[in-house]
DNA sequence: AAATGCAGACTACAATTGTAGTTTTCTTTT
DNA sequence: AAAAGAAAACTACAATTGTAGTCTGCATTT
């Protein structure tokens, strides 16, 4: 499990999103938030590829498409827990009063949160 | 502002804690952390110093004091805000939703987050 | 069938990072 | 004053990252 880096993760956002993806499609939807060549997102493809966080499959000639290996949830699920310990030292709460003091969390916040999370169970 | 990266974070810990600190306490307080050796330690210390991280004084011939010129405080809401934005486009509710989803994140520490807010104003 | 266009593969290169060894310059001890 | 010990400065080097150019091999058009 390497680590994806920044710029690859904005592939990956597209491929999450889209589920599966040509290199157009990636090449199309990376470019509305960056100003990269095509060739530069070629390359983050490729090591998304050889990182095992995407698979090819082949399409015709030497067109592919793109999925997912490693799944969004799982890749949040393992950053939230890096920052977390880089941070935090592991702690939840620290973070939260963190994010309260630099004003960035509010009560209202969390009392919606609280809302939702009742609904659910 | 450039980049603080992980293992400089390690360095400006002890120096956050200490307030202040030889390149002695940090290599000693570091060692407890890591097996880094003195001199990769004595590294970072310096591209800390050359990131303008951390500020120098003499103190006498070749030993010196240093100390953070970036605070915890600010350091950390900024990266509050980077990861933020880097995962969950900025919205705090999005990055909750995602805690309590992969199970870091309960009721009962929002219930007791709440309380302390409220004990604050 | 030859030419053209483009996807993917391969190559490039500087900056940053993790990791540490070597040299220089002080200070302290003999 | 010479020797020894140690901080700080300087040098090193491979891996990763951001960024993109060139080559090669299919597919489509003439």
């Amino acid at each position: 499990m390497s680590k994806i880096s920044e710029a690859e993760l904005e592939v990956m956002k597209v491929v999450w999103d889209k589920k599966s993806a040509t290199s157009l499609d990636i090449i199309e939807e990376v470019s509305k938030q960056t100003d990269w060549s095509k060739n530069t997102i070629k390359t983050l493809i490729s090591r998304l590829v050889d990182k095992e966080a995407l698979k090819v499959i082949k399409d015709k000639g030497n067109l592919y498409i793109y999925k997912p290996i490693i799944s969004e949830q799982v890749y949040k699920k393992s950053e939230n827990q890096n920052f977390l310990n880089k941070l935090y030292n592991g702690s939840v709460n620290d973070m939260l009063l963190s994010f309260v003091k630099s004003k960035k969390l509010t009560k209202k916040d969390l009392e919606e949160l609280m809302q939702m999370i009742e609904d659910e169970d």
